[in-house]
RNA sequence: GGCCCCUUCGUCUAGUGGUUAGGAUCCCAGGUUUUCAUCCUGGUUACAGGAGUUCGAGUCUCCUAGGGGUCACCA
């Protein structure tokens, strides 16, 4: 049996990385099998629905790589197969109409609430056979076993027992007739022939009613694994602050998708101590069954490493690309192989690379106000002038040259590198730290150097 | 509150009865670098607590504590 997984969001919000930790798992599992990967739209409730939220996710998967199968399911086009699958519970007598008013359902509940209960139907409309309430609009409930208990197999959690009586005679189509989450999640699963369900373990309790489901119609339930939640850095829940923002907000950032998707693979899941895993590594090593039970943090720290480590790793080509979203655009620069070594690795995010570069490619409007008094003292500007006439006369063309330049000058006045390293850089970049001198001479070419030096000491002497 | 789940360095994790409890990140120190970053080397830090089973427990059982989830005509 060939393993089908899906994704199955409802369009209320953007995506998350919670939501695309499960996506991704999901993928991994059917890409490991050579199976099939569905993309499911949970968008039963009418009056919740965005299309913009909806956009929102296929944007995301596409961002990050995931490729789904087919066609995107809608569960709001498909009410019609769902009300006949409805019809047959009525008619076999697993389901039935209720007409209790949702005000005395309410009262019911917190009269239950205020004797210490758990909240619940009493069941009352399971028999009933008398002549129903006038101008009410019943919804249609599921007989609930009513004693014994439910056992989830989880692939994850292992074997989890919950008494029957836990669950209730829960409604499957509301009042206006439309069907309600935990019965169309069942008969979508069925129908599309899902071998394994990856969830949020937040759904964990919605499977026992799920199975419910799945024991009225006799279908076959898939493999269920319950993955704990991912929360903050302080191990709180998610939210905005912290990275329960949307997806695409990584990629202003500066975010590689390879970087974001390595992090997640191991947010609840490893192999062994490898930490670093390509999109064919995770497809050829990920198993769900080596999911992590407990709940993880989300740790900012880690994903810089990682897109550090990716960015590093990109080839040139790939990052010019990439840039141009950050106002960079070295596809035309002559020196761009050159000005890409040179600042490569100092930037964890394509927002700091963009900046390493600019201060390169852009002349210094601005200098770094400790860094310049620090270096502009004592006979600096003599020095600088000195090694700016030393350039013009011997006109240096490579990293070596320039280089010898600066041993040169060091030697013949008997000072320390540092005593043009500083002001150099200072009137370079702007500021005390950055790439090496002689990597950016090369790259800026004698001119332009002698050009900085001089604005340098015009606007700092 | 009922029910369910979880608990190894700050964080991500390895570990399936016998290990000096390993790796990664972070942090610190040293080296490389004229600076910074990278890179290399080294270091600090963990089995939530308590009983039990066992020759031996992070690993098995029970209890306690803490954290989380869930109890909708939301998904």
């Amino acid at each position: 049996m060939s393993t089908v997984t899906r994704f199955a969001p409802s369009p209320t919000g953007y995506l998350h990385i919670g939501g695309l930790r499960t996506a991704l798992f999901s993928w991994l599992t059917a890409r490991h099998h050579d199976g099939t990967f569905r993309l499911r739209i949970e968008d039963t409730d009418l009056s919740r629905n965005s299309s913009e939220a909806m956009a929102a996710i296929i944007r995301a998967f596409d961002w990050v790589g995931l490729n789904y199968d087919g066609e995107v399911v809608y569960q709001s086009q498909r009410f019609d197969l769902y009300r006949e699958y409805i019809d047959r519970l009525l008619d076999e007598g697993k389901a039935y109409r209720c007409y209790m008013p949702r005000e005395e359902l309410d009262t019911l509940r917190e009269a239950q609430m205020a004797r210490g209960e758990r909240p619940h139907y009493d069941g009352r409309y399971r028999d009933f056979t008398g002549t129903p309430p006038e101008g009410i609009d019943p919804v249609i409930r599921i007989k609930a076993p009513q004693e014994g208990t439910i056992v989830i197999d989880d692939g994850v959690k292992g074997r989890i027992e919950i008494a029957a009586d836990e669950v209730d005679d829960f409604i499957i189509a509301r009042s206006d007739g439309t069907p309600t989450y935990n019965f169309v999640v069942a008969i979508d699963d069925a129908l599309m022939e899902m071998t394994d369900v990856i969830r949020g373990d937040d759904h964990l309790y919605n499977t026992p009613k799920q199975l419910v489901i799945y024991e009225a119609l006799g279908l076959t339930p898939p493999r269920f694994y319950h993955v704990a939640m991912i929360n903050n850095e302080q191990g709180k829940k998610l939210s905005k602050r912290d990275g329960a923002t949307d997806v695409m907000e990584y990629k202003t950032q500066g975010f590689l998708p390879e970087a974001l998707l390595n992090f997640l693979v191991r947010l609840g899941w490893s192999h062994g101590d490898q930490e670093i895993f390509s999109l064919e590594e995770m497809i050829a090593l990920f198993d769900p069954k080596d999911i992590n039970k407990s709940a993880s943090s989300y740790n900012l720290d880690k994903l810089l490493w990682l897109n550090a480590h990716y960015i590093k790793a990109k080839p040139d080509a790939e990052l010019i690309e990439l840039l141009k979203a950050f106002d960079v655009d070295l596809s035309t620069h002559p020196k761009a192989t050159e000005i890409l070594t040179a600042t490569k690795e100092r930037g964890k995010t394509l927002v700091e690379l963009a900046e390493q570069i600019r201060l390169i490619t852009e002349a210094p409007t601005t200098y770094d106000e400790k860094a310049a008094k620090k270096a502009f003292k004592g006979e600096a500007v003599d020095i600088l002038k000195d090694f700016a006439f030393r350039l013009y006369k011997n006109q240096p063309k490579t990293q070596e040259t320039f280089h010898d330049e600066m041993q040169r000058l060091v030697q013949d006045r008997e000072i320390g590198f540092g005593k043009i390293g500083m002001p150099l850089r200072v009137s370079l970049l702007g500021s005390m730290t950055g790439a090496g001198m002689d990597e950016v001479m090369v790259i800026l070419g004698v001119e332009e150097t002698i050009a900085r030096i001089e604005k340098a000491i015009a606007a700092l002497a």
